[in-house]
DNA sequence: ACCCGTATATTCGGCGCCGGATATACGGGA
DNA sequence: TCCCGTATATCCGGCGCCGAATATACGGGT
């Protein structure tokens, strides 16, 4: 069987083996220290499922080494040729092609109908206001990160984000808007389905 | 245990039986004519699986009613009052509270930095003709929806994706006119790494 | 010297998800 | 009437993911 690009976290792991050899506790380390746990999923269990993974397909290699006791405590992994290969070409295709990615809020927008017009309202209002939180912090975090001289390519992500949360946000206010004042196609109906 | 909202498919079956009771294979059918699917990721393993879920919690009542063979064949399945309850407050849950949901181009695109600034920009333009591409194919079934007199609600979520297509479309034009005049923070040493 | 909370490093059991396999009914053509 | 492709309806085995459990080392306080 062919490898499988399911877990981004394998592909997190690919990364962080090609600057240099790790054990897996310490890719998780790694990943804290450089914050991207907040952008791909990090929890232990997966980790080790994944390394194993990546090991039986021979993209990664295993070194033990053991410290105290006689069991191989603390596995190195370093990175095969087939395995930089594997991390290049992923990589293009995570950026170059979208992938469907069923987003929860979608599914509840699309059910809406369900919810009388002023419950809708309400919610969408606190959805507005976590959005803002979340950017205010973002926009102090951007302000951190270009103070420290940082190069603005290591957190493009954050960038990438930034603009997401604006349109979410600016898309919610219009839908609020047009439900406040009823102009939003269907409204009549929506208003009769919950007296 | 306490029912957890992980499967978004469970939440549409508990609205379709909000509806009328129904067996789980037609509620895929009906799933399908309305263009649930391209909102909630369906497939038939994952659909038992959740109404079994959903039974065994008391959200759904099971009547079994045979056809031919003496087996339960067509179980057929109902809401119940703690179910409409959980329908509507798991709702409310996913428009009000955003949760994180770790996009893979997020990943992919934290580490442009590995691909070498031609490639990434190749990539990158090959992403926005794919974007082109939904576009297009989303206006035209807003325009038939509109065309056929259904109500603006009845295709909220495609009115959101569309904003959310645009705003993506938006930051990777950015970022490729800045990838190419390498006007992008940090692009002396990007390109300097890769020679 | 001893204790114990924290950091280090990995393992394990369970469970939800998925694709494919299974079984039966239906309907149209030779 | 018989055949077989399609539609109907469900089941099942495997596997990836996750959180909790496990086990050992370290270090500071008394």
């Amino acid at each position: 069987m062919t490898f499988k690009r399911t877990n981004p976290l394998a592909l997190a792991v690919l990364a962080l083996l090609a600057e240099r050899p790790m054990h897996p506790y310490e890719m998780a380390q790694t990943m804290r220290e450089r914050h991207q746990e907040e952008v791909i999923k990090l929890n232990y269990g997966s980790l080790y499922t994944v390394v194993e993974s990546l090991h039986k397909h021979e993209l990664i290699t295993a070194s033990a080494t053991q410290k105290a006791g006689n069991r191989p405590e603390r596995t190195v992994y370093a990175i095969t040729d087939t395995g930089t290969a594997e991390l290049h070409d992923w990589l293009r295709e995570l950026i170059a092609v979208p992938a469907r990615e069923y987003p929860r809020f979608e599914a509840g927008i699309s059910m809406v109908g369900l919810l009388p017009p002023h419950d809708a309202l309400t919610v969408v209002e606190q959805r507005v206001d976590a959005l803002d939180q979340q950017l205010t912090a973002l926009a102090v975090l951007l302000e951190k990160l270009a103070g420290m001289g940082l190069p603005q390519l290591a957190w493009i992500e954050l960038d990438y984000r930034l603009a997401m949360l604006r349109a979410e946000r600016g898309w919610l206010t219009w839908f609020a808007a047009a439900t406040r004042d009823g102009t939003v196609g269907g409204y009549p109906d929506w208003e009769d389905r919950h007296r």
